[in-house]
DNA sequence: CAGAACACTGAACAGTGTTCACTGTTATGA
DNA sequence: TCATAACAGTGAACACTGTTCAGTGTTCTG
């Protein structure tokens, strides 16, 4: 066995070493919570030391970014697919993006925590902001070609998108509110915000001039 | 000086070091984040040792709530102080209400985060949920007094929280996402959260089963 | 078959929150 | 006045944490 033929192979076993690390890691934290999850924790799991870890990941840090990155990846497959599943309207479309957005995170609280508890990483795109694409794409489709459609799909889109995330994160981090009904909630705040961003949009200036500038 | 003089000054003196302990932890984390707190340093920055600090906080985590309990009563103020302001209507007032929350939470980048990062507390009522109490006073006073006021005002309270939620902590957590104006998308998630919730309200299909529900 | 490349480890470093035996100091009741 | 109890505070230690690194085998390569 020569030359390119092994460090293929090595190559081969590094990655599935490396996945293995993230499925018990991933693991752990589905288990345990993950401020409970350790590196010396971790590398018990799996038959390893702790310092083996970083021959794989530069850092605790790193490894848990490809764990929300993995997941997120996976969350705006599931939007994009619902792009072309035929139903009502652009608009129903939509807030179908968006319950299946809030589900996503109530059904894997550790990731969505995780993605939104990290620093941004240091440079490039990255999957939390694909998700964030994904949606664009739906809020365009209800956008008639007018004018500045651009603008005004990047602020819709952004507006809903910090509606879903309000009430995906107090899901997650507040299970125990006494909640109306999650569920009337959740459609709630998705209806609002779609509504206000997309359907009837464009007039806006009311709260106007009067006394105190908010700002 | 004899028996109850003493215990008095005491008590006082000991809610004096408490308080400097707080102002010096908060003077810290706004200085470097609350990341890098530690009861060390805090120790050091006050001149004592750090189990000393134990003998007025049973904990880190004790001592990390009851600064955000401080600060969220200084928000609830600050929201209460809104309802008897002579504004245009309820329903602006909300709104105002809205963006008050929204940037108190970005003045306060560490006290938001740590209040919606650390597990709520062991019982009682507290003041992150005072605050929400005086948002919903300010939802109610935009209701009919019809039927269903109270139900009605809880769901419409709880999805405005939510999409106050949202917009705060993306702000804070991505101040470097390209939002499209910070100004224009925390405007638009407010009006539609509010008109959504309380202006045009009512009457919400089910969403129902799989596709039907055109709207 | 020598030597480089690789995979992996134990021990250590600097730091964390927290506890505890041990000090002084201060107020108390006899 | 004086022993005693209550209090305030400390240094050292415990059991962790993420991370680094010298050293050790193993495996591939020219």
């Amino acid at each position: 066995m020569h030359t390119s033929r092994a460090v293929a192979r090595r190559q081969e076993q590094r990655e599935e070493l490396k996945a293995e690390m993230r499925e018990a890691a991933r693991a752990i934290f589905v288990r345990d919570g993950f401020q409970s999850l350790s590196m010396r924790k971790l590398a018990a799991e799996i038959g390893y030391s702790a310092a083996a870890i970083y021959l794989y990941f530069p850092s605790k840090e790193h490894l848990f970014h490809s764990l929300v990155e993995e997941s997120f990846s996976r969350l705006s497959d599931s939007l994009a697919g619902l792009a072309d599943e035929p139903s009502t309207s652009p608009v129903e479309r939509l807030k179908r993006g968006g319950r299946l957005y809030v589900r996503w995170g109530c059904m894997h609280p550790n990731d969505y925590q995780i993605a939104f508890l990290l620093p941004v990483p240091l440079s490039g795109p990255y999957k939390t902001h694909q998700a964030f694409q994904t949606l664009r794409l739906l809020v365009v489709a209800c956008l008639p070609a007018a004018g500045a459609r651009d603008k005004r799909a990047e602020t819709a889109t952004q507006s809903i998108w910090a509606a879903l995330h309000g009430i995906t994160s107090l899901l997650i981090q507040r299970p125990s509110f006494p909640w109306r009904t999650k569920e009337s909630v959740i459609q709630q705040v998705i209806d609002s915000a779609v509504d206000g961003a997309v359907t009837r949009s464009s007039r806006r200036g009311t709260h106007g001039g009067r006394n105190g500038r908010a700002r």
